[in-house]
DNA sequence: CGCGGCTTTGATGTTCATCAAGTAAAGTGG
DNA sequence: CCACTTTACTTGATGAACATCAAAGCCGCG
């Protein structure tokens, strides 16, 4: 958690374009004055299990995991997370109560705190809001779900597979890109453990379907990999 | 689909004491007006993926089943749900929309249904409406989430164990019951194939956990079953 | 009464976790 | 900036957990 910052630049934020949309101009003007950004760095944690919740939190830049931990150092990474993601809003809104889950940086990231109380406030006030809210909550609960019935109706290679479409196809838009996560990372959003994510990456590579340099990744043969994804 | 109903006897009706409570006296009474009730058999399908969304569905009475089939005729479930469970909103907000998911009668059951558009028109003019709605629904969001990591992180026995304790904790609040449930709908809750449920069931028997008659099921050590479901 | 779906148990095989051990990369302190 | 430590990555060998296949009994329903 670095500099906090105050910089009322939300006219060009992306979040208007989400949930925003309907917001009053005066209402705007009263979320941008009292918003907060922060910046983290990589691996920072941006909130807790357990810690009271008293922002709406709104990715700006960059890429978050949304991750519960176990007692036993285990991990389940629930979604990875980039500005645009309606979920970026689903996470957060729970008022007057506790987090649930943790949130930390898997990028650089810049975040902006909206005070839970002005969000009540708005919700109170413009039904359309609200029901932009509410949809936009639904779509990303529904996503989560998604994610989870996927991941229990494929085998490993599938899951791998899965992760490299959504990481091109949603996420980068190439075919060529850097894993923003650790091998671990993936394991721990796929479900299984390190050493067969590690094996099937590398059974992928000696199958000629992608190339590995380190962090790394070219999908050469995306129909196979698609293949692969609708059921290893 | 049997007699579809409209009694307005919604003022005793267990909605109220959920989302329903901030209505207005006239927006209740518009509710209640223009609601249907529909009764379904144990087995009857509500509604199917890829139906049209009309309606807020609200269960009255029994159990559903709320879940995903895939091609090959797998199914998972993702939650079941009783009366006054919060869940039974989320699912199905999703205005000017089409169902992601499908949802059955587990046991006999009476559904309400609200018209999606006087719940949007209420959504506009009720803020108070509004933030329940989205904290309830967050709320409900969050059960499933844990759901799934709850599965993620115990293998069969402490997965069998678990909605076993569900089931007499949650739903029945005591330790003999009837399995609402096929042994091939417990596997299909939990991810695991029917044989493998069936053979847990029968350890436990052995094992003197519990007491096994047809549907019948009487939890005789609890303690034990709590440990196997801390991980098995 | 017979058929199909649900339940049960056993035998077998596959998939994946675990353990082990070594290399590469990245952070840390002098 | 280099030695040191830690963390990430990689591969192989082994075993455990679970799926799959098979066969038979049971139950409810037409």
């Amino acid at each position: 958690m670095r500099e906090v910052k105050n910089i009322c630049d939300c006219k060009d934020c992306v979040i208007r374009n989400l949930v925003f949309a309907h917001l009053k101009d005066a209402e705007f003007e009263n979320v941008c004055t009292l918003k907060l950004e922060k910046d983290y760095r990589k691996g920072e944690i941006i909130y807790e299990k357990g810690q009271y919740t008293e922002h709406l939190i709104y990715l700006k830049k960059g890429m978050v995991k949304y991750y519960q931990s176990f007692h036993d150092n285990r991990n389940s990474i629930i979604t990875l997370s980039i500005p645009h993601d309606i979920f970026a809003l689903i996470t957060i809104f729970q008022p007057e109560s506790v987090h649930q889950f943790s949130m930390s940086a898997v990028e650089d990231s810049t975040v902006c705190f909206i005070p839970i109380k002005i969000i009540k406030d708005i919700i109170l006030e413009n039904g359309n809001f609200s029901l932009d809210l509410i949809q936009k909550n639904n779509q990303a609960a529904q996503q989560i779900i998604n994610h989870f019935l996927l991941l229990n109706s494929k085998n490993l290679r599938g899951r791998v597979a899965h992760v490299l479409l959504h990481l091109a196809t949603h996420i980068y838009h190439k075919d060529i890109f850097e894993l923003p996560v650790s091998r671990k990372e993936i394991a721990e959003l796929i479900g299984m453990t390190t050493e067969n994510v590690i094996r099937t990456l590398s059974e992928f590579r000696k199958e000629k379907i992608i190339r590995i340099n380190g962090k790394e990744i070219e999908i050469v043969e995306k129909e196979r990999l698609h293949k692969i994804s609708l059921y290893g």
